[in-house]
Order: C-alpha cells, then sequence, then structure tokens
RNA sequence: GCGGAUGGCUGGAUGGCCGCUUGGGGGCAACCCCGGGAGGAAAGUCCGGACUCCACAAAGCACGGUGCCGGGUAACGCCCGGCGGGGGCAACCCCAGGGAAAGCGCCACAGAGAACAGGUGGCCCGGCACGUCCGGGUCAAAGUGAAACGGUGGGGUAAGAGCCCACCGCGCGAGCGGCAACGCAAGCGGCACGGCAAGCCCCACCGGGAGCAAUGCCAAAUAGGGACCCCGCGCGGUGGUGAUCCUUUCGGGGAUAUCAGCCGCAGGUUUGCUUGAACCGGAGGGUCCGGGUUGGCAGCUGGAGGGCAUCUGGCAACAGAUGCUCCAGAUGAAUGGUCAUCCAUCUGUCAGCAAUGACAGAGGACAGAAUCCGGCUUACAGGCCAUCCGCGCAA
C-alpha cells in the first residue's frame, strides 16, 4: 500500500494511461527502493462528495485485488486514480476490462 | 370521504461467491475459529459542557454574549409550562418580546409642517395705502405619508376650539387575584407623553486563553546555528535570615564560618599618555528564535452512557427507583465489491369499461464516524402510525 505523497507524486510523473473508467499511473521502481508490488487510490474531491469518494476507492480497491495478481510485476507502484461519476457507476465487468487493457499498455 | 393541524417512527429485504477492520481464543509460523463493525442527521461547525495544557489574589474598566415570567438541566442562545402581541372559522402557528420622562442620533420620498413649533388653504375680527394688502384669532377640511395636533354627536361662539357634556379611545390608577410576567379594576385626568434601542446607549445577568494535530511517554535522525542574560571572579562596605559556639541581670550581647541581596572598586587589547570610546576572552547554565523529523504507543472509547420494560413524583420538560442488555474505533483512513431473487417507485407496450394483470427497461432520498456528550440549524425519494380541527354523508 502506498502511503507517502511522494510516492504518488513520482508514479504521477512516471507512466499512465487512461480509460473511461480508470486512470492509470505506475512507475518501476529503481534498485535501492523496497521490492515488492505497491498499490495506491486517488479520488480528489472533483469524484464528489465523501460518500461518492468511499465508493469509487472501494470499487477501485476491488478492481485491483481481482486484476494485479496475475497481471500486476514485481518492484513497480500502481496508482489508480478514480474518475468522477463513472467509476461509481460503470458495469463491473466493464472496469474490469478497462484495468486489464490499462495495465498491458503501461508495462509496454 | 375530502381538506388541514400537531407529534412520532422508518430510511429496502434475503441468499451465494470474494474481501477489509477490530476484540477474544488457538497455533513455532503461515494461518484458523468465535463475536462486533456508520447516521438521523455521522453534515454545517452555530451554541453549551466534559477532558487536557497554559495563565491566574480580588475587584473594577474594556470587550463579547444573552434579554417577558416561572421551571428543567452538568450547562446552554436548548427544552417545558405560562403571560403579552399578531395571524387563522378552528385544530394550531408566528414573535430579536427589558428600558424611548438618562442622554445623543435618525425619521428617506412626498408633504405647509416629522417632534415642536410653524402656517398651503378656509372661517372670523380689526386696520386703511381698498390690494394677488397688513395685523390678530382660529379650524385641522383637502392633499402627502409607514406615522399628522384623539373620534362621533350635541352645546357653545364673532368665527372657533375638550371651551363644556355624553359615549368610545388614551393616560394615571386605590384595591383585588397571581411565586412572577401579567390580569381585573373603583375612581381620577380634558388629552398632555409620535416612532426607531437588528443606530449609539442605559440596566440586569453570564463569560480567562487554546484545543485530541490538546497532552504524556518512547524511539530514530539532522543540526550543533543566531540573539539576549547569568556565570566565569576576587576585594571592601552595607544590612538581613537561619546555623554553631561563648556569655547573660533571660530583655539581650559577642564571636565564627556560610548563604542570597544591594553598593563601590577591580581583567586584557588598540591609539605616545590621560579621559573617553570600541573590541576581546570560553568550559557551562537559562530563555527565545531558526533548521530537521513529522514515526510508534498511550489519550481512544465505560460515559452528566445509551437502549428496552415496569413503577413513583410532576400539567409538562424532566427527575428518581428496579430489572435486563452492551452498542464502531479506522488513521492514504476499515465498516465493502459483485451476482441473483423479492419489495416498493417510474416509463413503455399489450389486455380490460374499470380496479388491475402480463412482459420489457430504468433505477433505489439525503448522505460516511475521526476525543466524547447535550442542543440548534440545514438536507431528505418513498412509506407508516397516533391525536386533534373544519366541511360533507350516514346512523
Amino acid at each position: 500500500m502506498l502511503t507517502k505523497r511522494a510516492d504518488f507524486i513520482r508514479a504521477s510523473s512516471a507512466r499512465r494511461f487512461a480509460t473511461p473508467g480508470i486512470h492509470l499511473q505506475a512507475r518501476k521502481r529503481g534498485a535501492d527502493e523496497v521490492s515488492g508490488m505497491r498499490v495506491g487510490f486517488t479520488c480528489s474531491k472533483k469524484v464528489g462528495n465523501a460518500v461518492a469518494r468511499n465508493r469509487a476507492k472501494r470499487r477501485l480497491r476491488a478492481v485491483a485485488r481481482a486484476v494485479l495478481p496475475e497481471l500486476g510485476r514485481d518492484g513497480w507502484d500502481y496508482v489508480l486514480v478514480g474518475r468522477k461519476d463513472i467509476t461509481a457507476s460503470l458495469p463491473f465487468d466493464q472496469l474490469l476490462a478497462d484495468m486489464r487493457r490499462a495495465v498491458r499498455k503501461v508495462h509496454t
């Protein structure tokens, strides 16, 4: 789990890919940093009020849990960014498809 | 049945699969088992408290708040009951509701005139320079305005006028009722005293400041910086507290060392000297500022506790007693993700006179705890209950 603001900023300035439901930002960490896969979630106030932000974040968490164990790579940071209305309302299957597409795209 | 008024409740349900967090238990460990896990507003952060730290003799001033009366409460700007005023046929609702003879200020526009006097017009009397005149008395009609010299009728008069009278209004009000706000009111007064205090103000009462990012403990790491003060430091004097010793006529006197205070003198360098000025000495202590880190644990959920039931006191708010129950503790922040069925809701099509039924689709009010309570305010799809009022119908 990512917790430091600096990690988020570094990830956002690295590789990124946008789909209707998800913005994905990712970064391959340097060899001197900690190992393992890390993931973080961002839902700014643009997404909506507290209820809308929490719901978007929880769906992003569910998507990450479903996709990253099969497609994610060791030594990478992934940041999932929620979008207004769409992240909370898109059918779950499409959200999963978006995530898979985004992860593959970001690795190449 | 229709239309209202008031108070309260609810805020989708069930199941499958995959997860999160917390308490307890087990296990060397991976992990496993059992239990708990958002709201009525968790919201706005507007009041009041608990709690923590800082400050503090008291009082006064200043500043801020509150503002009919009584009660409730830990407290409140909250709640309950009452009073007064206003609205409604009514149930009921609304009120920033102390003081305007303490003082200052304001009262726009309109209007002759806005607070105390003045005079647009009318009426009457007098004057002669007979006029669109002057002086005096007087009305409060028209018109303006949120507000205009009490109203109506009669008497009276030069014309008039509370000048006088009746009724109404207004003011004062003995007395009576009420804990009080206030109410009732004999009688008196010919009427004087306009409004605004959410303009200043006066009066009464209340109020230290900051907040859980409070505060305490532990660990790590950077810097080792700046400013001010003390000390470094001795000698002399002064006067004082206590200690020890000696002495005493018991009041006291003397000696010794020590300690805090005050006063004076006292170091070095620079310029030939003096005065003077400037500068310097460094191991330590204190205060403040700056820089860095912003981790872990405690605070942290048991509290004026909540909920349910019964009883007692009270019109009520509420208080008391007994029994049962325990009800979130996250920290990039858990309390969920997804699928299916049902439940209401809406839309479309079809069938039917209609109630309604079938199929398809949409979509589930406001909204997410962050130290904890009591309130207020604001948001809220739909549904349900109770009491009351008006109208209609029936008996």
